[in-house]
DNA sequence: AGCTCTTCCTGAAAGC
DNA sequence: TGCTTTCAGGAAGAGC
C-alpha cells in the first residue's frame, strides 16, 4: 500500500532512471485506469523527461516537447497515482513482464518504463501546469511541507474523527492507514478522539510524530506488505518498525498491553487501549445549579 | 457544509 | 482437498 514514503522512495529511483530520457513509444493494455488513453498514447510520444516530484501519493512526471506540442501553455505532464497496488519500474525490456503490467513507456536509452497495478486502484492522468497549480492551491498540503500551525488550523476546528481527517487527502495529502496508525500511537492519541477536541499541545505532538513517522519510514524505504516495490524492484524495510499496523492482540512496544482494532472511516485501525485512552462520550447538556 | 458509508478491483487467506 | 467467502485499501461519489 504505497503511501508517502513509499511514493518517495518510487520517485527517488525514478530519479535515477527518467530525467533526460525520451519515450520513444507508447504501449498500453486495460486503460480503464487512465483519465484520456488516446490523448497518452497520441501526446507522448518525443517527449522528453525532465523532473519527476512528489505531491502527496501522486508522482507527478514533467514533460517538455512531445506530438503536437505547439505552444508551452499546452504542454502536458504525467501525473500517477498507484492506488493500492500499482508498481512503477524502469528496467529492460528484456526483464519478464509480470501480470496485470498496462502500461510500457519505451525510452531511448533502451530501457522501459512499466505500470503494473492489480486492482487498478491506480490513476494516470495527462495534466496542464494550471491543472496541477489548481491541485496544489485547492487540495491538502503535503504532509511532510506542512507547518505545525497550519496543520492545526485545518484540524483542528473540524468534529470528524482524527483518524478519518488523516485519512483525507483534502486535509493533509500523503498519510494512508499504515501511517495514520503508527503517527496516533506516537503521539498517544486514539483514532477515534474528535479532532476538535483534541488540545494544542496534542496537535503540535501529532504533526511531530507524523513527521518523525514519515522521515524514519523514507529512510528504511517504505513499508511492503503485498505488492509495494520501490523503482528498482526492492521491497522497503520500515514494516519491521511497525508499532500498532496489523499488531492486533500483541503487545505494545511502550508498555505491554494488547494491541487492539476497531473499525474507523471504514478501515482497520490498531491502537494500545492503554497508551492512546479512548475518547469519554460527553453527555449532552447536563442541567447546570 | 460536514461527516460517514459504499463502491471499485483482485489475490491472499480464512472458513467450511 | 477444493471450493466459497471475506478482507485489504485510496479516493470518488452517494447518502445522511
Amino acid at each position: 500500500m504505497p503511501e508517502l514514503p513509499e511514493v518517495e522512495t518510487v520517485v527517488r529511483g525514478l530519479l535515477v532512471a527518467l530525467p533526460g530520457r525520451r519515450i520513444l513509444s507508447v504501449r498500453l493494455g486495460k486503460t480503464d485506469f487512465i483519465a484520456d488513453p488516446k490523448l497518452l498514447s497520441e501526446r507522448l510520444p518525443g517527449s522528453r523527461i525532465g523532473g519527476v516530484s512528489r505531491f502527496g501519493k501522486f508522482i507527478f512526471v514533467e514533460l517538455a516537447g512531445g506530438a503536437h506540442a505547439e505552444n508551452s501553455d499546452a504542454q502536458l505532464h504525467l501525473l500517477i497515482h498507484l492506488g493500492m497496488t500499482g508498481r512503477l519500474t524502469a528496467c529492460a525490456p528484456s526483464e519478464p513482464v509480470l501480470p496485470h503490467t498496462h502500461v510500457f513507456f519505451a525510452l531511448d536509452d533502451g530501457n522501459e518504463l512499466r505500470f503494473t497495478d492489480p486492482r487498478r486502484f491506480g490513476k494516470m492522468r495527462l495534466v496542464t501546469d494550471a491543472w496541477m497549480d489548481d491541485l496544489r492551491a485547492r487540495w491538502g498540503e503535503d504532509a511532510l511541507a506542512i507547518g505545525a500551525e497550519e496543520f492545526a488550523q485545518r484540524i483542528g476546528s473540524r468534529s470528524a474523527r482524527i483518524k478519518a481527517l488523516l485519512l483525507d487527502q483534502h486535509t493533509v495529502r500523503g498519510i494512508g492507514n499504515i501511517y495514520a496508525d503508527e503517527s496516533l500511537w506516537r503521539a498517544k492519541i486514539h483514532p477515534a478522539r474528535r479532532a476538535d477536541r483534541l488540545s494544542a499541545k496534542q496537535l503540535r505532538t501529532l504533526h511531530r510524530a507524523i513527521r518523525t513517522t514519515l522521515l524514519a519510514a523514507i529512510e528504511l524505504k517504505g513499508s511492503s506488505f503485498s505488492d509495494y516495490v520501490d523503482a528498482e524492484g526492492n521491497p522497503g524495510m520500515f514494516q519491521r518498525m511497525h508499532r500498532v499496523y496489523q499488531r492486533e492482540g500483541k503487545g505494545c512496544r511502550r508498555c505491554g498491553c494488547a494491541i487492539q482494532r476497531v473499525q474507523i472511516a471504514g478501515r482497520s485501525s490498531f491502537f494500545c487501549p492503554r497508551c492512546q485512552p479512548a475518547p469519554r462520550a460527553r453527555k449532552k447538556s447536563r442541567a447546570r445549579g
